[in-house]
DNA sequence: TTGACATCTGACCGTTCGGTCAGGCAGTGT
DNA sequence: ACACTGCCTGACCGAACGGTCAGATGTCAA
């Protein structure tokens, strides 16, 4: 009989519920949602996965892991480059993990003292600088949060020309000097 | 006896729900939860609201309003003073519905049919400008979250500076023309 | 005092949710 | 033939939710 493995299965729930946490949020996507969405039972989902939460923190895992990387990566370079590498590497970040990112973005912002939130505040420290002034925060916050909704929305934009659209506006905001001239 | 007016009641429900709904999310709070919040019973909101969702329909009529007389007032200019303008309007709604857009901050992506969607997709399109390049609508969206996403941060920074920066961050965001060179 | 009205509540209802559990069913090694 | 294991399910459970309703209580006008 062709069944599939169970670690298929669980990669099907993955995806499944990284579309709908995406279309309708977290709260509002139920397991037995997740389970129809891929012709398996409620129970079946909670065969792969301990808890809904469970899945979740799984389902984050990967985009965690590469802005935990990405923040190391970034933590032995001068401030300067730190900024612009940090830029660029959350900008591919953020597409690749695009349904993720607005799954985080719709949802984190309730938690504080969730552990992904506080990889968002390293960022923004990162883009902020030195200067500790309101501007330069503010900038910073903007240019975290944008590049996600900028990325997560629903216009269909083409990667090629997303990301350097992206690293240009976001370079702009942090007032860092422009290295390619336009015209 | 001290009885409270509806109209007071009424008001206390709405701070209490705008409160909570920003800090738990809409799907995060319950009507018990607000009842409790201000020592009534639940049954007590809805004798007030005709539901839940007609609560956070009132709950963000007035900042909804201001926004649509914004793009009202908005619409009638010239291309730079709109954007000019926008930015600057859309800020200080912002500053002063902090609590009300943190709730659609985070609620309302998940609706994009949604009317007060619709608005927001106004503004960036003034924001945008006339060019229909990504980078152009990328900056413009970046700028719309962005600067609500800064004033709904936890850290509190007095209006007198967050005003100023959110405004210069957005300009400098959009490539305007700066108006105020520094010092 | 009485009746009309507004405000507020406890008790209740139907639904949905996350989660549990005993068991079915297919493949595999012996 | 047998037992074992991994995958999957229907049926069920307790809790929480939004919402309804009859009625208690207070206010005010006549």
């Amino acid at each position: 009989m062709l069944r599939r493995t169970g670690a298929e299965t669980k990669q099907e729930i993955l995806s499944a519920a990284t579309r709908l946490f995406s279309d309708y949020g977290y709260r509002g996507t139920s397991l037995a949602d997740i389970a129809h969405e891929i012709g398996y039972s409620k129970a079946s989902v909670l065969y792969h996965f301990a808890s809904k939460e469970a899945l979740l923190a799984e389902l984050v895992a990967p985009a965690a892991a590469d802005l935990r990387a990405l923040l190391a990566r970034v933590s032995t370079m001068p401030l300067a480059q730190a900024r612009k590498c940090a830029i660029e590497g959350y900008v591919d970040l953020t597409i690749t993990h695009k349904k993720t990112v607005a799954v985080l973005q719709t949802e984190e912002p309730l938690l504080p003292q969730d552990p992904h939130f506080q990889l968002y505040e390293r960022l923004v420290g990162v883009l902020q600088g030195e200067d500790d002034n309101t501007q330069a925060r503010v900038a910073a916050i903007m240019v975290v949060v944008g590049i996600a909704a900028a990325c997560t929305e629903r216009s269909d934009l083409r990667p090629e020309q997303l990301k350097p659209a992206l690293v240009a506006v976001a370079g702009r905001a942090l007032g860092l000097p422009t290295d390619s001239p336009p015209g």
